[in-house]
DNA sequence: AGCACA
């Protein structure tokens, strides 16, 4: 090791430093990068030229001191890789400590460098004797800096001098402006001097903080304060001075001086940090603070997703402590990038998403599972190439917690079985898709990994044999079987386990399982929550009768099922109250039915009755009479609600985040009313070509919280209403103004001012440009998905916006738009384009296409026309898939113009 | 490469 014969020392001693760096910057860098090892008592460094490139931090505890000269070890700082070793002495700050620092000590190590700095300087000074050259170079350092002592700034101390106060100035006014801040303990003012003043703080710290805050503050236009540290300070204050402050002090303190963040201990920093672990842009501002923060950030950073994996390469180093690799933004993944990582990440790799990702194999599995032993969550989803032999290697990751294989065709019995022995502490899998598994494989998982919690089967072509282990798992508590269409009642009749820790149950496209099934299936289950019987076999009485036995259900879905009247009189007459309840294209659901099950679910928190077409006015009375919690209702074509419905909504559910009325009656005055729900979120008002900008204008005043706001092809608004909307409710995420043919750039310059704003549609939108789209794209930097298809005087100058201020863009569509080559090229610089669609752009060339396509690097999905594909040259294609990208062909026919009655597109001849 | 505390 580097440390060499070095015996371990409190004080580690650290060389290859950057030279370029400030004393104080370094001091305070190292001391940020080191406090991760324990409490530090002093950084030392010099600029001498001896010395630069060097420094000492002492530690607390000599344990701290290893793990730092181990860990820490060629850590790049600054551009240069950190030679650590144990110090050759004790810090003076650690003989102080413990007592032993004699003065003799001092004295002797004064000579000693003067010994030193003799012999080192020989031949290019004159040679004095020692103690003349001792005392001298303490006197004359000052003066080499160019200031007199005379003007001197005072150290830090407990006591601010305020200068330039207006003569007028009283104690009892300064004190109102001193004692803001935390420590404050008196104003003191002499008579004879009229313009200045002492305030006194309890300590340093607090008195740094008041001069940094009140620092030229003006207490009249002409009197800007200066202040300045008190110097001359009383006996008892200069005692105080040099006593009280620890070496770590003094540091924190000039830090202080420069920086007020920095007084911050960097267990407070890494507390902010944890709050902030899931919003990248919020951390993003937080490490452009000061530099020590940034450092921080990405000493603490435990997630990271990044946007390319060739930008991986690059921060292996710099994030030391990533414990989640999210790439699925990575469409190529290979096996030296799985092999680099996993030796980098070693020991805090706990999960990684690879759903997205391709081009690894099992070699770069099992180097994964056999570094990062901590490994407890593979998403390996998609995994379309995987084989068993992938299977194999994830085994290797003993304490696998959570594995998702969805759709990972390949593996068999045979895979999932090295699954089943080695990954003994699963607690999730999911096998959702893998259509070779069969009740072997599955039953083999339920015999060996007793841990399990969560079971996704859905599509397998198993059979009820593989159920008894898996109703004998302890703790399984979530099941889906969806689709499973081999499991019958017949079967399930078979059974004499029940599971009762199951909360979850998944049943949906089970066409053979009936409420007899179902009941053999969860008899016992006391716990059961959720059900979920979409698409299933009718919802008739008997069913509705069986569910009776959980108690404690407190969601069920039936989307897509007959439910019979009868069925949910049943359901509805239950004593506990269910708080989520599905009932979207059930055909045979009326007023009579919805109206008794609200009635006695009052406790409803979410319904869905979307496409319920026979239900009317009376139910909505019923739903908001009984259950006034209602948070989320979605009832999207219930097309015999009368508009005077959409009034009680308004009134009676005050708690509504989410509300989807797409293609219904609803006006203006329903709209007014709708308004009064202040916590709405999300409100859906597509194809509802009865509402106008008076309606707009109510949501604008009425809910400051919405993030969501759809109205496609609500054909009635104009730019007047988009703008209330633009105005009162900045929080605005996402808007879909497709298909309104009044909308103007009018509507996108109002739209500027959500500054949040992240998906924007517009198409078939004609008469918005690209003046209207570049501003959006100057304001909304956070914007993400962008559809201007049919826009089609947005030209190649709204790309260039696009390109130049829209670095997340993500998604566009730009069908039918005016851009060209140039245009398409420049969105090239938004640098995260992951999915573009490209059917008729008159002026783009096929050499044109090819630079952008090869230009944006990071695409994964490129829908194009298939007139393309005989005039693309072929390595574009090979090129392009190998690092992930996958193209959709469409050969839809030019389509003219909009139908200005309607959504049918008159569909015209290819140009 | 270089081990100090101003």
């Amino acid at each position: 090791m580097l440390s060499g014969d070095i015996p371990p020392n409190q004080t580690i001693y650290i060389k290859n430093l950057n030279e370029k760096i400030k004393k104080e910057e370094l001091k305070r860098s190292l001391y940020c990068l080191f406090s991760q090892y324990g409490r530090i008592l002093d950084v030392v460094a010099l600029k001498t030229p001896r010395l630069r490139g060097q420094a000492w931090v002492a530690f607390l505890e000599v344990a701290s001191a290893s793990n730092a000269v181990r860990q820490m070890q060629n850590f790049p700082f600054y551009d240069k890789p950190m030679r650590i070793q144990y110090a050759k002495t004790k810090s003076d700050c650690i003989a102080e400590a413990e007592g032993t620092l004699a003065p003799k000590e001092k004295k002797r190590k004064q000579e000693d460098k003067a010994e030193r700095k003799r012999r080192g300087d020989e031949g290019q000074q004159p040679a004095t004797e020692n103690g003349a050259a001792a005392e001298n170079g303490g006197r004359t350092a000052p003066s080499r800096h160019g200031n007199s002592n005379a003007q001197e700034a005072a150290a830090p101390n407990n006591i601010l001098f305020i200068e330039n106060l207006p003569h007028e100035t009283t104690s009892d006014m300064l004190e109102l402006l001193f004692k803001q801040f935390a420590g404050f303990r008196e104003v003191r003012m002499i008579d004879a001097k009229p313009g200045i003043a002492f305030v006194e703080y309890e300590d340093d710290i607090q008195s740094s903080i008041a001069m940094q805050a009140l620092q030229g503050f003006k207490v009249t236009p002409q009197n800007a304060v200066a202040i300045t540290f008190a110097k001359n300070l009383s006996p008892s204050n200069s005692y105080r001075l040099r006593h009280a402050l620890t070496p770590m002090k003094k540091l924190s303190l000039t830090v202080a001086m420069n920086n007020p963040f920095d007084i911050l201990t960097d267990e407070i920093i890494h507390a902010v940090l944890d709050h902030l672990d899931d919003d990248p842009f919020t951390r993003k501002s937080f490490s452009l603070v000061c530099k020590s923060f940034y450092l921080l950030e990405r000493l603490h950073r435990k997630s990271l997703k990044p946007l390319r994996s060739e930008l991986l390469h690059g921060v292996l180093h710099r994030y030391p402590s990533i414990s989640h690799l999210d790439l699925s933004c990575c469409p190529r993944v290979n096996d030296p990038l799985l092999a680099s990582l996993s030796a980098s990440w070693k020991s805090t790799l706990r999960s990684i998403n690879l759903s997205r990702s391709r081009h690894f194999t099992a070699t770069g599995l099992r180097r994964l599972a056999e570094n990062c032993s901590f490994l407890v969550e593979i998403d390996l989803s998609n995994g379309t190439e995987l084989t068993d032999v992938a299977a194999e290697a994830v085994a290797e990751a003993k304490n696998l917690e959570r594995l998702m294989l969805a759709r990972c065709k390949l593996i068999t019995d045979i895979g999932i079985g090295c699954v089943a022995v080695g990954c003994r502490k699963l607690r999730l899998l999911c096998l959702r898709w893998c259509i070779r598994i069969t009740d072997l494989g599955v039953g083999f998982i339920a015999v060996k990994c007793k841990e399990l919690r969560s079971l996704d089967l859905s599509c397998l072509p198993i059979t009820e044999k593989c159920l008894p282990p898996i109703l004998q798992l302890q703790h399984l508590e979530d099941l889906v079987l969806e689709g499973c269409l081999g499991i019958d009642d017949e079967g399930l009749a078979t059974l004499n386990h029940s599971c009762k820790s199951l909360k979850t149950l998944n049943l949906s496209k089970c066409q053979n399982i009936s409420h007899v099934g179902l009941s053999s299936l969860t008899n016992g289950a006391e716990h059961l929550k959720q059900l979920v019987l979409a698409y299933g076999p009718a919802v008739t009485t008997d069913l509705g009768k069986c569910l009776l036995n959980y108690s404690r259900l407190k969601s069920i879905r039936l989307d897509g099922c007959l439910v019979t009247c009868s069925a949910t009189k049943a359901i509805g007459s239950w004593c506990a109250s269910l708080t989520e309840l599905s009932l979207s294209k059930c055909s045979g659901v009326t007023d009579e039915c919805v109206s008794f099950l609200v009635q006695s679910h009052r406790e409803l928190l979410k319904l869905d009755i979307t496409c319920c077409t026979k239900i009317t006015y009376a139910s909505i009375d019923c739903i908001t009479r009984s259950c006034t919690s209602l948070t989320s209702l979605r009832m999207e074509s219930c097309s015999l609600v009368s508009e005077d419905a959409f009034l009680l909504i308004g009134q009676r559910c005050q708690f509504l985040e989410e509300l989807d009325v797409t293609d219904n009656e609803i006006n203006n005055e329903g709209l007014k009313y709708i308004s009064r729900c202040s916590k709405l979120r999300s409100l859906k008002l597509g194809i509802c070509s009865n509402i106008t900008d008076d309606g707009l204008t109510h949501v604008g005043s009425g809910c400051p919280k919405l993030k969501e706001l759809d109205l496609y092809r609500s054909r009635g608004i104009t730019d007047a209403g988009i703008a209330k909307i633009a105005c009162g409710c900045p929080a605005m995420e996402m808007i879909n103004i497709a298909y309104n043919d009044k909308i103007t750039d009018s509507s996108l310059i109002s739209l500027s001012q959500c500054l949040r704003l992240r998906i924007l549609e517009i198409r078939g939108c004609p008469r918005v440009s690209t003046v209207g789209l570049s501003t959006i794209a100057r304001a909304c930097r956070e914007l993400e998905v962008l559809d201007i298809k049919k826009c089609v005087d947005i030209n190649d100058n709204a790309m260039f916006a696009l390109g130049q201020f829209c670095q997340n863009l993500r998604q566009i569509n730009l069908s039918y738009c005016s851009v060209t080559n140039a245009g398409l090229l420049s969105l090239a610089n938004t640098n995260r384009l992951q999915n573009i669609t490209i059917l008729h752009l008159a002026g783009l060339t096929q050499n044109g296409l090819a630079a952008a396509l090869l230009a944006c690097g990071g695409l994964t999905k490129v829908k194009l026309h298939t007139s393309f594909k005989p005039l693309l040259p072929k390595y574009i294609f090979e090129h392009m898939e190998g690092r992930g990208c996958v193209f959709h062909w469409r050969n839809k026919a030019f389509q003219v113009e909009i139908d200005p009655n309607g959504w049918q597109l008159h569909v015209g001849k290819t140009p």
